[in-house]
Formats: C-alpha cells, structure tokens, sequence
DNA sequence: AAAGTTCTTAACCATTTGGTTAAATTTAAC
DNA sequence: GTTAAATTTAACCAAATGGTTAAGAACTTT
C-alpha cells in the first residue's frame, strides 16, 4: 500500500468542505469522490471509512477552532490590546474558515462526549482566562462582571455572525455578499471596541 | 382518512425533538415513531413524507425565531427600555427553545433559498429598526454604529449562547448544567446592561 | 522495457432507510 | 352490540449508501 501525498490531500479538502457544509449524516462519500475528482474505490483506498474520514477532520476543525486564548492574553501587553489583538486575530481565522463553527457545534449535538473530548485534548484551560478577568476588576480597570459572562459575550460577538451568515447576507444585507465581507472585515476593530466600552470603568 | 388531534400532535412534538436534534438527514422516520409511542405506518398515515413534516416544522421554527423586532421596539416606551424589554423576553423564549438557533442555522446551509424564502415569508422587515437606531444616534442617545452592526451584536449575544450550550456547558462550566441555566437566566438582564453601556452617549 | 505503483472501471454486496400494503385488532361512537 | 374509526402487525419494496473486489490501464521509477 502506496500513497501519494497530492491525492491524499485532495481527499482531505474535498472531504473538509463536504464535511463542514453538509455535517456527517448529510455527508456523501460519492460526493466527496468527486469533489477530489477520483472514484470511490481510490477513496477507499486512502481511507478506510467514512467515519475514520470523519474524526481526523473534525479533530483538524476542533484544534483551529480553539483559539489560544491563553497565549494571546499572556503576552506583557495590557489587558485591552491583549482582548483587541485577540479579536482581530480570531475573526481574521473565521473568515477564513466560515464553516468550522456551525459544523462543530451541530456535531457536538450527536455525539457530546466524543466532540467534547477533542476540545480537552486540546488543552484548552481557560481557568487562567477566568483569573485576568477577576484581576483586571479588582484593578478597577473593568466594571465587576462574571468571567464567564464576558468569555462568553467575546465569543458570541466573534463566533455567531459566521454560523448566521447566510441569514445576515440574506435579510439584513439583502443578498449583498459583498456588504457582508466589509461588515465581517470592519468587525475586527468594531466589536472590541463595543466591548471594551461596555466594560471599561 | 380520519385523524386524531392527540396522536397528531404527538407525532409533530416527537419530529420537532428529532429533527432539532439531529437535522433533516440525520432524522430517522423510525425515530419519530417511537418517541411518539406509535409505529411507521401510523406515522405516514398521518403525514406522508419525511419532506412534508419536514417543511411544517422548519416553518414553526423560523416562526417562532423570528423576534417581531418592529413590535418590541414600537411601543412607546423609550428605546433603551424597548431593548431591554425585546432582549429578556427573546432570551426568554430561547431558554424554552433552545434548539430552535442551530436548527435553523445548519438547515440553511442544505437549501439557503428555500429557509431563506419561509423567512421572507414570515413578514420581517428590519428596515424600520434599521431607522430607529440611526435616529436614537441622530438624536444624540446612543454612539454613531452602524445599524447592521448593532444588530448583529444583539442577535449574537442572544443566541449564540444556545447553539454553544454543549460547549460551554462542557468547557466553561465543567459540565455543570445548572450553572448553564443560572448563567442563561441571569443573561436577561446581562446582556441588555452590557450593550446599553457599550452605546449609550 | 521491466517492474512497481497509482488510479480507474464496473460490477457487486449488505445494510439502512423512506415508504407501502393488507389484514387483524383495539378503541370509541351510536 | 354493532358500526365505524384509529392503531398495530408484519411482511414487503425500491432506492440510496457505505464499502468491497478484481482486473486492467496509466503513470513513474529504475
């Protein structure tokens, strides 16, 4: 058994898009066939089913997915640029990838543990996120709010409008795809700004 | 061909759970039956396809997504308590539907015209909120945002947290899922208070 | 050109799944 | 208690789908 790496790259994308666009149930293995412009037999040959197919791109979707909030909060800059570079950086990653949102949150439904498993063989701890929150409102720098309500609120402002895209496109934009990339793009100052107004003592 | 209300209703409660929670493709007609506690036949006795419960059901789910923005905001109340009023009572509804947001936000990757249209249909229009926010910053209430923006981040904080609930029940919380709920409840009036003072003046 | 590797063709298999059918049985109505 | 309606049983069908197989063609390597 030989492989030739351009192919099995190939399959990985085709499968990635089919994947994040369609969700394993909705996924087709014929589709991902020829989306990579081979047949099912050659697929089969470089991966042994759709579920092994399944788990490495999810896994792959999981550790992009996972922004290292730690490592861009430890650097020795303040709190706010921290949180701006922060945000800058995560929606220039969602524009990118649009997709791996909704695909992840709609697969952890079927299967919680397992998806659940992957994000903590990430390492993701976000208990010392947790703790420069508490300090920072002890510093009096920001107003008293629970560390988990502004992760979340962070997460919201960056992550949602990616899983609601076709929707925002669709009735706020009136099927503008354009206006949608400029207000994607403008959101990478727009919404720390939002933020750190609404927190900033 | 006589119906029973009861045995009805029971089949379209039995594929709302089903198709929330797994997708169209993931739903199973077999499934359907046995949470409602009756058999295949019965079932496509009473609706004739996978498609056409199907349909009924993305459509009451759109329905009831949908916020009637225009009416919260209508009322003659001022235009931060119409924002705080609209965001308790969508978060509200969302605590009772929690699945209704990935429902409709992965079905609308497989066939963005058609759940675009029942939205459409639905008689939303956002161009009247669109305008009361550009006259509470003409006016002098609130900070020069631009209307989409706002929006965006309202919706997100709202809903966002529902589509992640898995996530950040596992994650954030250390899979406490009353803390979920403590945190989802103390979000009606988080969230408002939190983008009130991200844009008042 | 010989040998080994990569890929295609195309037929095939087993299982799952949506959907149907007809007879039998239970439940409710009169 | 008879009739009509609602439900079950269970066998069945056709299409879709994941996966396999074996033979041969095409491309590389030596």
């Amino acid at each position: 058994m030989n492989y030739n790496k351009d192919t099995s790259n190939k399959i990985l994308d085709s499968a990635t898009i089919e994947f994040e666009e369609k969700g394993y149930s909705g996924a087709r293995m014929q589709s991902i066939a020829d989306r990579a412009g081979i047949n099912k037999a050659l697929l089969h040959y470089y991966y042994k089913s759709k579920d092994a197919l399944f788990q490495l791109i999810i896994q792959k979707a999981i550790n992009l997915f996972i922004p290292n909030l730690a490592k861009s909060f430890n650097k020795s800059t303040g709190f706010f640029t921290g949180l701006e570079e922060f945000i800058a950086a995560y929606i220039d990653f969602l524009i990118k990838h649009p997709l791996i949102p909704g695909f992840i949150t709609h697969e952890i439904n079927n299967n919680p543990e397992r998806v659940l498993n992957l994000f903590r063989a990430s390492g993701l701890d976000i208990e010392p996120l947790k703790q420069k929150i508490k300090d920072a409102a002890a510093d009096g720098l920001i107003d008293d709010i629970a560390p988990e309500q502004l992760i979340i609120n962070v997460i919201s402002l960056s992550v949602f409008p990616f899983v609601a895209q076709p929707i925002i496109t669709g009735i706020v934009l009136n099927n503008n795809k354009a206006a949608y990339q400029q207000l994607m793009e403008a959101r990478k100052k727009e919404v720390s700004k939002f933020i750190i107004k609404a927190i900033k003592k």
